[in-house]
DNA sequence: GAGTAGATCCTCT
DNA sequence: GAGGATCTACTCA
């Protein structure tokens, strides 16, 4: 498997890269051990212009700064004071672009996750959901701000890749407040995963 | 199965 | 001092 360039994630079209990162992996090393899973569901937030942006009309605060980096780095936060959440920043510098990373299929370390997550054995609830990702990952708002060109937290390129008409776009969710731009097709995810958050089919 | 309340704390006003 | 890019468990049916 091959890190993922910053070239990746320094291009103009946020929604364009949130596609192309479904199905490929993001790993974590804390202290020699190794966690992994690919991508099945993400949300895009389209800089300035985006109400359900934290960088909406360039507001520019000590949390929200490393959003206005260049495409490459990790943006994770938290949110209703229990969850992190995990997001990768895209674009140039000054173009606060971010991908929020919301469901995730285990690849590595399921065992280590579930002791993470305080569960006694995997099922679909273990990476779904940008709190439980994070969690089972062990991603933390102090990793705000860490390149993922590091050997500790990056997302690699698999084989596989899913076709076009495996992808859906759809609102994203927990975000009702953007008003209109709630319902902006933002969010992809892969058709039928049991790992995509939301309702199960 | 659907709907809702509660947890819990950092960040911005 | 209010509220949030969420999740779980509990109720009621």
């Amino acid at each position: 498997m091959k890190i993922l360039p910053v070239s990746f994630y320094q291009r103009e079209n946020v929604f364009q890269i949130a596609r192309e990162l479904l199905g490929k992996v993001v790993v974590t090393k804390w202290n020699k051990v190794i966690t992994s899973g690919r991508i099945v569901e993400v949300e895009a937030y389209n800089g300035v212009i985006d109400k359900a942006s934290h960088a909406f009309g360039g507001r520019r605060t000590a949390r929200n700064e490393v959003m206005y980096a260049e495409g490459g780095v990790a943006y994770v936060y938290l949110c209703y004071g229990i969850h992190h959440l995990f997001n990768v920043v895209t674009n140039a510098e000054e173009e606060p672009h971010a991908i929020l990373i919301r469901a995730l299929e285990p690849i590595k370390g399921i065992d280590e996750m579930l002791r993470r997550v305080g569960k006694e054995k995997s099922d679909h609830t273990l990476t779904r959901g940008p709190g439980n990702l994070s969690k089972a990952l062990g991603i933390f708002t102090s990793h705000s701000g860490n390149s993922l060109q590091s050997k500790k937290l990056y997302i690699a390129e698999d084989r596989i890749s899913f076709s076009k008409m495996e992808i859906i776009a759809s609102p994203r969710i927990g975000v009702g407040y953007a008003g209109k731009d709630a319902l902006l097709p933002y969010r992809f995810y892969i058709i039928g995963n049991p790992f995509v958050s939301g309702k199960p089919k």
